[in-house]
DNA sequence: TCAAAAATTTAGCCTTGGCTAAATTTCGGC
DNA sequence: GCCGAAATTTAGCCAAGGCTAAATTTTTGA
């Protein structure tokens, strides 16, 4: 019997997944957008050089999370799909809950992308709530 | 004409800059409750060893944001307190806020923590503008 | 077609932040 | 004052995630 990852503290887990939600999310929007998920482009979305973006697929691979051949472009396994589904979900509430308090678009992009991995799911529930409860208003506080 | 910290990518500091965070307002935190700030509690606090809480106090006294002499307790200095005012001051808001929507307060202890780090002083302001116009409510939406 | 360009991979380096074991220093009690 | 316990520090290991340089494979255009 193989014993695999020893070593691993809650944190670094909790790090670890973040930066996997993170790349399954864009190979999907990749994938979507444009079709298929090239390395190339994955490393220019996250301001990394392709050899990084490149050891961190690897690692998903191991983890069954991404599929490919070598030098062909990147798929997701359905546990990567899984994932990647749940974290869009889960990002599009929190930008939708920042947006609808009134933080500018460009704003909430950025802040629900760092937020999204921290929010429990019963956080996660209590946005959805409030969002239910403001339909159609954007800003419900007034503008000042 | 040394070079210093040749090698950081954006998101490294900023991960850097939570670590950073999360250390002096625990070090402010515990100077406060127990008169002084010790090695072995900042471990225990953060769940890691006191080698790792160490070799981070010891990066963050090269920082001049941590003081001390060797084998006695941990200080801030001015730049390290300045930090750990406005993190505090930054969690304190947004622990606040989860509260006002009604997270229950373990929950909220926990995502505020995670969440902190990722909140633009925009969206904070916000935060602040709805926590003023909820005041003395806990829970504003109803219970179900 | 086939050579140059582009993309991917490998090799090798670094820092951070995990750990245990062991050395050192300080503290507490007698 | 001194000895053992506790706390701190050092040494040395590992993996992740940064990088550049260089090798390899695929794509592209003349």
């Amino acid at each position: 019997m193989v014993v695999k990852q020893r070593k691993f503290s809650k944190l670094r887990q909790a790090h670890h997944r973040e930066k996997a939600e993170d790349y399954v999310e864009m190979i999907q929007e990749l994938l979507g957008k444009q079709g298929e998920a090239r390395l190339t482009d994955i490393a220019k979305q996250f301001g990394v050089s392709t050899v990084t973006a490149h050891k961190i697929v690897a690692r998903l691979q191991r983890e069954r999370l991404i599929a490919s051949k070598p030098y062909r472009a990147l798929f997701l396994t359905s546990k990567g799909k899984k994932m990647a589904t749940q974290s869009k979900h889960r990002h599009e509430i929190v930008y939708r809950f920042l947006r609808s308090l009134g933080v500018p678009e460009n704003v909430a992009q950025v802040d629900a992308e760092g937020i999204e991995h921290h929010v429990s799911p019963k956080t996660l529930s209590i946005f959805q709530r409030f969002l239910k409860r403001n339909v159609n208003r954007n800003q419900p506080l007034s503008p000042d």
